[in-house]
RNA sequence: GGCGGUAUAGCCAAGUGGUAAGGCAGAGGUCUGCAAAACCUUCAUCACCGGUUCAAAUCCGGUUACCGCCUCCA
């Protein structure tokens, strides 16, 4: 029985999902106006994890993902490059689409961006103003976040504690024209030149919270199951969200609220931000690093908690990603001698591994223990390689199984591709003078299949080769 | 100021009352022509102080350090 830390309650409850078998998910997407960083790969490693499992449980899962493709940093950015918005933003969508597909991300069942929703964002504004949760002033709309009766719900904020400003990103003229210091923007105004849309109060765009409030709704129902997003999110962003879509619909927004932890960098372990400027983007970061190092490192460390980046966290990860490997390496060598049958001995381990796997995951998406899990199948795997006698049964439950279990981890590992037959044909040659006790010659070839990247291990059934 | 998070071996990290999972690195061993891979064995009393309890990393009180959010951020 699957349970998740919700947001909402502070601790971990049972998770249902309205409809029987089908798990409606919103995860906020990012602002396309620049690469994604580090960070920002966490929060979609760490929902297409929780997406890979509910699918592994048996869900369908609606999966939506927005691209806030209008903005204030995307219209600086397209003045300084003397393009459109619109440019900049498809530019950035699909370097987030090739970056999320280097990192084995399924893609979303519905990427909505909020420029190609700007009718219904307008229709529902109108509906918050009739309902007297929002007012318009000079072009802009606001929220009147203090008519929410449970604003600062999400994120046990008491609106008179907020500190006006703490955040250092208060625009002066703005705050003149709200009512309240709280009050969010629904709608901003266009200054001369500025992309804009017509709407009732005039030229202008959405603000930020409204796009994931409209088009959650559109694509997935006025209640979603599962709604995601990074920590930082919580307030403000998520506890608006609420605000809009509650007083809009009258029903709850989302029935889980799930946050993921930071990634961390440096001596103090500091949040890896844009705005601090310490961030590694993907896109970099794949040219000397294996993507799917970072998406271990991501996908095994339990989502809430922080993840510090370091040379060494990620040399961690490869040499535990390399065991995985050797482990199916090692597997996939036993199926040209292998008989037909099974050993029930194995597959009674079997069961218990996946059983304590589901435990673990069942408890929060707690990575860490089910990583435990996968690296007992990974010693089972290497005892049965060295039996005298494999079993095909065996060998398969053994292979299927590690392939289920990675892949909720979004990991795959290729098996060894045929050869090409000159590299065969040393091997060959190989063997037959170790054969003839001429270790020279033997030495010689093996560190000549090295140079190519080509590692030969001797067995005592047989040599068999993996890639460095 | 308000709210929240973190502190466990050289590193990563699980564990919320019953006597410290797992991985990497290290040490020893088995196997091997040598190597590699693998397997076996080994390696900590849990930031600090005080308390409750037969029993605490786990509960209570306090202290310290670091991080985050408070309308830019995943």
């Amino acid at each position: 029985m699957l349970r998740v830390f919700n947001t909402l309650t502070r601790q971990k409850e049972v998770f249902k999902s309205q409809k029987p078998n089908v798990v409606r998910m919103y995860v906020c997407g990012p602002t396309v106006y620049n690469y994604i960083h580090i960070g920002n790969a966490r929060s979609i490693i760490a929902f297409d994890t929780i997406r890979r499992y509910l699918e592994y449980l048996g869900y369908k899962v609606d999966y939506v993902s927005n691209f806030t493709d209008v903005d204030d940093k995307l219209i600086k950015e397209a003045n300084l490059e003397k393009t459109t918005v619109s440019q900049v933003a498809q530019r950035y969508i699909e370097a987030f689409k090739a970056d999320g597909a280097k990192l084995n991300v399924e893609p979303a069942t519905v990427n909505p961006r909020a420029s190609e929703n700007i009718p219904e964002i307008i229709t529902f504004i109108q509906t918050l103003i009739d309902k007297g949760y929002a007012y318009a002033v000079d072009g802009d709309v606001y929220y009147r976040a203090r008519k929410f009766k449970n604003y600062g719900e999400l994120s046990d904020q008491n609106i008179d504690e907020l500190e006006q400003g703490a955040s250092q990103h208060i625009n002066d003229t703005e705050f003149a024209k709200k009512e309240d210091p709280i009050d969010f923007t629904l709608w901003k105004a266009a200054k001369p030149q500025e992309i804009f849309w017509d709407s009732p109060w005039g030229k202008g765009r959405p603000g930020w919270h409204i796009e994931c409030s409209v088009m959650s709704i559109k694509y997935l129902g006025d209640t979603l199951d599962i709604h995601g997003g990074g920590q930082d999110l919580e307030f403000p962003h998520h506890e608006n969200e609420i605000a809009q879509s509650e007083a809009a619909t009258g029903k709850k927004f989302a029935n889980y609220w799930l946050h993921n932890g930071f990634v961390t960098i440096g001596a103090d372990d500091e949040k890896m931000s844009k705005s601090l400027g310490n961030f590694v983007t993907v896109h970099e970061l794949v040219k000397t690093v294996a993507p799917q190092v970072l998406r271990f490192l991501m996908a095994t460390t339990q989502y809430r908690r922080p993840i510090r980046y370091s040379e060494e966290n990620l040399a961690d990860a490869k040499a535990n990603l390399a065991k995985l490997q050797n482990a199916l390496t090692n597997i996939n060598y036993r199926f040209k001698d292998a008989i037909p049958g099974s050993d029930t001995a194995v597959e009674q381990a079997v069961a218990t591994i996946k059983g304590a796997f589901v435990a673990a995951m069942d408890d929060d998406f707690n990575a860490q223990n089910a990583m435990t899990q996968l690296y007992e199948l990974v010693r089972v795997m290497n005892t049965y390689a060295n039996e005298p006698q494999a079993k095909i049964g065996t060998l398969e439950l053994l292979q299927g199984t590690f392939e289920d279990l990675t892949n909720v981890f979004g990991l795959s590992f290729a098996g060894n591709s045929l050869l090409d037959e000159d590299v065969e044909d040393l091997i060959n040659q190989r063997n037959l003078a170790r054969k003839h006790k001429d270790f020279a010659r033997s030495d010689e070839i093996r560190d000549e299949l090295k140079a190519k990247g080509i590692l030969l291990e001797d067995t005592a059934q047989g040599t068999r080769w993996r890639r460095a």
